[in-house]
DNA sequence: ATCACTTCCCAAAACGTTTTGGATCCAATT
DNA sequence: AATTGGATCCAAAACGTTTTGGGAAGTGAT
């Protein structure tokens, strides 16, 4: 493989000028630069970034880490789509990535900064972990420059992104309100992730809004996967039958208590209303269509790559909030008072429309 | 932070010994190496991987080039699983994921040989290429080591992993046959990708096995999307509506396919049957569940990391092929001559267990 | 002729490791 | 007493860049 040296001496100049010259320094004639350049193309040189990383002390490159998304058998289909908006935005800007999975075990081993430091990563993106995850606490007090996704911690080099999730929740549970359900049942994941407390959050503030009272047996957990959903979805129809409708914190739960309402002969949306979160590409692939939250999962990618640039730069970290919103399709409808019309009217305005009518809900 | 160096101040010892002491050579007393240790580890030292890999000539990276699979609005749901077992393989040989994606356009401007020897890794994992990239000419004679999927190139220094996917194929149209089925469709993938080229090739070997005549008229080619499968249905339907089954080259496509159906009026699989092929976890989520050819997706990450392990140390390339088997679920049914009858009898034995017996079929 | 600027170039240091090729010391063997 | 051999250590080179702090030559003005 040439080196700087190769060019150097072929071009009979010193490796200063030819390093120079590549890096485009005007302290080289254009016609040594040309030269140089020349020789470069011939030997197909190829820059030793390596090298180069060393003595510069930056690698263009950026850890991703993520926890327990990427193994065998779960496979968040959010990660696909907020990973490409990632690259999206660090390709422009000549990084790589350099991708880090983690389990609860080997973040006993080895240390958040151990890990990045190891590699010199110039920052790091982070997915996936949940609040009880020992990096959590590690990143707090970090000096790596860091973006999380969907956990809200704010320092002086670390910020993070997401969308507004107790107010997504709100919309989802609002319109379920607004479309007569009073009776709502919560499938939420996780207690230790960030988003599963902020979507409670959520869900609470919009029965409070309108004096409907909180009650904690109508909320199930799961874990965001379909199983957990089904489950979740039996255990509440077990517990309180009376629900009329529920809102999922997540697309696959959604679906899995789609599956579990079908295996119990409760017909969606005519018994029962389901809205989700997320907006994953299967919810407009399975029957009915599915009501959710979206999240706009690629420009989360992407603002979060973008935020670790900025960060990198010596700009303050900063909480950046993506718009969702409310995608109506088929698993609602209307829900009214009267026994003996529920279940067979339908509300045109809402049912028939089952395009992507949505409320764009910045914040 | 803390290097080699001050390690070999505070000790008391050359760089030479710390090193040493470290890495575990003999040369270094017990006392010393635990003093050195002691030091390390209160300094919290953590060794620099890029002036290691300088030196060493090694980085213990390897390169994981992806094409248009990450990218807005295509997610294949391949890619992650396979993903998973290449992380798999290569966590427990220490090694990193670096991500490179690769369009055409960035095909141009960076060869091959340059985006691997840039970064310097010790090896490459290539996934989603088609056989009109420009990049497959670059790898027939590279000397990177080199694995790829699912593209038959077998060099001094490159491997690949693949499914079987002749066999793949034949055993899907073989059991379509076998239900009674004689006109027998396919939803083929774009014509320069490698798998399409073999599961045609397979597709046509079936016929050929029962005596049924090949015609063109029965192939219609999407690009592995749902949407383009939904379109290839509709164009067979068309053409050559007096089909009973088809054959589609993936999941995504039968799924659209599914979705065409419906629109159309034609029940599935009572008026037609439908097998796709890869069995991703969509295909147990949709109604009717998809009979399909199942892909190893893990198993086939893990092996290409595994190979590529191999070729890294010297080895000799190979082609691992990954055993694939038929999951029979509800898409499909038997198909009787006798027009009074058909699609009133259900066979039994194919119907009612839709879980997943199978044919292990390893080649 | 001198001075002050440019313009163009370079030697050497630095980045943090690993490896090479001994050197030193001490004990055991001849 | 001299030799051998093992155990333990180290100085220096090497990896391929970038950067620092100049130096030499040329030009124009004084």
């Amino acid at each position: 493989m040439p080196t700087i040296k190769d060019i150097a001496r072929l071009a009979g100049v010193s490796v200063t000028t030819v390093s120079r010259a590549l890096n485009g320094y005007s302290d080289v004639s254009e016609a040594t630069r040309q030269k140089i350049k020349k020789i470069a193309e011939e030997l197909n040189y190829t820059p030793n970034s390596i090298a180069r990383g060393l003595v510069m002390k930056k690698t263009n490159t950026v850890g991703l880490v993520v926890s327990e998304i990427i193994k065998p058998g779960v496979y968040h289909p959010f990660f696909l789509e907020v990973l490409s908006g990632i690259k999206a935005a660090l390709h422009r800007s000549g990084y790589d990535i350099i991708l880090f999975t983690v389990d609860p075990e080997s973040q006993g081993k080895t240390s958040y900064e151990r890990l990045c430091k190891e590699r010199k990563v110039d920052g790091t993106i982070v997915q996936g972990l949940k609040l009880s995850d020992p990096y959590i606490e590690q990143i707090k007090s970090t000096d790596i420059p860091t973006v999380l996704i969907d956990i809200p911690i704010l320092t002086e080099r670390v910020g993070y992104v997401s969308s507004d999730n107790v107010k997504g929740a709100f919309d989802a549970v609002n319109y379920l309100v607004q479309l007569g359900h009073r009776k709502i049942g919560l499938i939420n994941g996780h207690k230790d992730a960030a988003v599963s407390i902020e979507r409670l959050e959520g869900y609470r503030k919009a029965l409070e809004h309108y004096g409907i009272p909180y009650d904690e047996r109508y909320v199930a957990y799961g874990d965001y996967t379909q199983q957990s959903g089904a489950e979740a979805f039996k255990k509440l129809l077990r517990e309180v039958p009376q629900i009329t409708a529920v809102f999922c914190a997540s697309d696959l739960m959604a679906v899995g208590a789609l599956k579990a309402a079908g295996e119990m002969g409760k017909k969606v949306p005519d018994e029962i209303s389901i809205v989700g979160f997320d907006d994953i590409e299967l919810s407009t692939l399975i029957t009915p269509n599915l009501t959710t939250i979206r999240q706009e999962k690629y420009r989360i990618g992407y603002k979060a790559a973008e935020l670790l640039l900025s960060i990198i730069r010596g700009e303050k970290p900063r909480h950046a909030v993506i718009p969702h919103r409310l995608v109506v399709r088929q698993s609602t409808r209307l829900y009214l008072q009267d026994t003996r019309r529920a279940g067979h009217c339908t509300d045109a305005a809402v049912q028939q429309n089952p395009g992507e009518r949505s409320n764009e809900s910045a914040s």
